[in-house]
DNA sequence: TTTGAAAGTTAGCCTTGACTAAGTTTTGTA
DNA sequence: TACAAAACTTAGTCAAGGCTAACTTTCAAA
């Protein structure tokens, strides 16, 4: 839950500026109640500030897991199409699958869609056929 | 939930002809109460059959849901280690990622793990580099 | 400047899936 | 065969994460 979060909180600041419960809750496809409790949850566990009845920021901390959370959805998302899936099924799944990639595995995507950027490697069209 | 249950069963019943519930318990990383509240679920959704006090089976239901459960986890397994995540991490992330793999990614991980092992490819060796 | 709608919160409820403690049934062994 | 240990279930508790209904605050338009 708290990835989901502070991942979206950290695209809704850069995009807006700030982050506010009700976009939460649309993009989550949760109701607003629910926002409130899981950012108290947030709060508690020193992801994210609030002042009541304003928008939502990141802590450092927050900010950091944020990054993380980021950095490695991309990942897998460009894993997935690289492997054929089309990109509204990979970012789909990549949404699910993202919370149950260890560094190891992370690691294997990565090496795995740089060498599949690599024109040279030939790995690109074998796969896409 | 569901899935990793009725999987475990098929995998329990296949080795040692029934699947008791200290074994479920056992792999799952649960105590037992937790097993027989659970299985009350899977009984409740057709999955499973269960005597008081005795072993349990799957239903033509919950064995048609294992052995997709099945196949769908050595695609992810073989996908990853493919992709060259060591084998032990491969198993402990598949555990995870297979519940968020929809069937679209998965038929691009069979295709990917079927050219993989095709010695004409080239995938394996550019890859594993 | 008033005021109504939008946004946010609170209270209370529910389900899932975990646990412990305590009771019941089965089973291996003396 | 008796009985203790192992296996299983029941009862009760808890936290996470959903929801609705109702309340409070903010904000923008009249
Ligand atoms: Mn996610
Ligand atoms: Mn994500
Ligand atoms: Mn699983
Ligand atoms: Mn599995």
């Amino acid at each position: 839950m708290a990835e989901d979060y502070v991942e979206l909180i950290a695209e809704l600041v850069d995009r807006n500026d700030e982050a506010r419960p009700v976009d939460l809750a649309e993009r989550l496809g949760v109701k607003p109640p629910t926002v409130t409790k899981n950012i108290s949850r947030l709060v508690r566990a020193g992801l994210v500030r609030r002042e009541r009845y304003r928008s939502i920021f990141l802590t450092e901390k927050g900010a950091a897991l944020a990054d993380a959370c980021r950095r490695r959805h991309r990942t897998v998302v460009a894993t997935l199409v690289a492997l054929g899936v089309d990109p509204e099924s990979a970012e789909r799944d990549a949404e699910g699958i993202e919370h149950h990639v260890s560094d190891e595995t992370l690691e294997a995507f990565e090496r795995f869609v740089t060498s599949c950027n690599c024109p040279l490697s030939g790995m690109k069209r074998s796969n896409e056929m």
